[in-house]
DNA sequence: GTCTATAGGCAGATAGAC
DNA sequence: GTCTATCTGCCTATAGAC
């Protein structure tokens, strides 16, 4: 392995501690000691791979983008939209426990990205919202449903407040009782002939 | 004006300017100067008052408690469950402008809070959250339908979603158009005969 | 009760040896 | 490229004058 192929693993390290200790810790609460601990890399050198605190939380932003484009490309392979977003509410089910803990990762990190006056960062949190709220949309279009937009607005906002009110009671059977609400409702959408 | 009466009043101001600048700004980007300042009060002078940073804090969430407390009451005036109800989703609705900048106070703060591994405080606002789970619960109830609990987490988890859908995209019309489809999910419910 | 001055500690960022 | 040592600044909290 020559030394660019090591340089990109510890940075690739550094991003994904970033990702899951910022999802845990919240993003003030959390230092860069946390983090390179958590990545086993020495403090100092962080700023090597990354200028600033900002950066790092930029780069955890972009790891929770991918893998939500790696769950919504794979859910892509079923033939009915209508399955797929029942394959997005099992997914997000199935993640209860993490949910209760932590809440949604771009959820909760967007909740704490607007409370800063400095206003790049909340915008790149809003850009993923927005990407599964796209990419959720469409898929009622496809479908052939009137207001696919609407849709959307209510199945991604249902996913956001169940997170939340899971996290903040601490029960994962929010989760469990809300998901299988919104598979009911889905199942009960029908084209108008 | 007695000393009495001024010392608490001057609390008065302080806990106020804590449930104002903790919603906008976020407990960990807010420090206590930022708090005195908005409440005229100087920075060392808050010790006489709040112990510490977290009293502080818990004196915001209580703030929030008499709001809520305050609201349900006003429509606890109305004779019908259902118009209790609507008149809440209109309350919300009528704060889009508030919750497209900072978020539900209580929910954003639920958040934050439950980030900490200190596990005191998180407790409390979750506390606040279940209040009024519990309020909506009960007039679903009175109302008649079956499985009121679970209308009730629909609704606030709803209320959550949009909130938090509405800070992240900053965009107040989610917040009406959210509040329009739970007004007619509303009036759409019926006991069955 | 009110306020000033300051202690104490910690986190982000940098300089520079290796 | 890697890492140690350290600087700087800010924030909570306290001591103590008035």
């Amino acid at each position: 392995m020559d030394r660019r192929a090591r340089a990109s693993q510890k940075r690739r390290r550094l991003t994904a501690a970033a990702a899951r200790v910022l999802h845990e810790q919240g993003v003030e609460r959390t230092t860069l000691a946390d983090i390179a601990r958590e990545a086993g890399v020495p403090v100092g050198n962080v700023y090597y791979y990354f200028k600033t605190k900002d950066e790092l939380v930029r780069a955890a932003l972009a790891e929770h983008q991918a893998h939500l484009d790696e769950l919504t490309a794979a859910l892509d392979e079923l033939p009915a939209p209508r399955d797929r977003l029942k394959a997005l509410v099992e997914a997000w089910t199935a993640q209860r426990e993490t949910a209760a803990r932590h809440g949604c990762p771009t959820g909760t990190l967007a909740v704490e990205l607007d409370k800063r006056a400095d206003g790049t960062l909340d915008a790149e949190a809003g850009a993923v919202v927005r990407r599964l709220l796209d990419w959720t949309a469409a898929q009622f279009r496809q479908w052939g449903l009137p207001a696919p937009d609407d849709h959307a607005l209510t199945l991604v906002s249902a996913y956001q407040g169940m997170s939340l009110l899971a996290n903040a009671l601490r029960d994962p059977d929010i989760m469990t009782r809300e998901g299988a609400r919104l598979l009911r409702w889905l199942d009960s959408l029908e084209v108008s002939p």
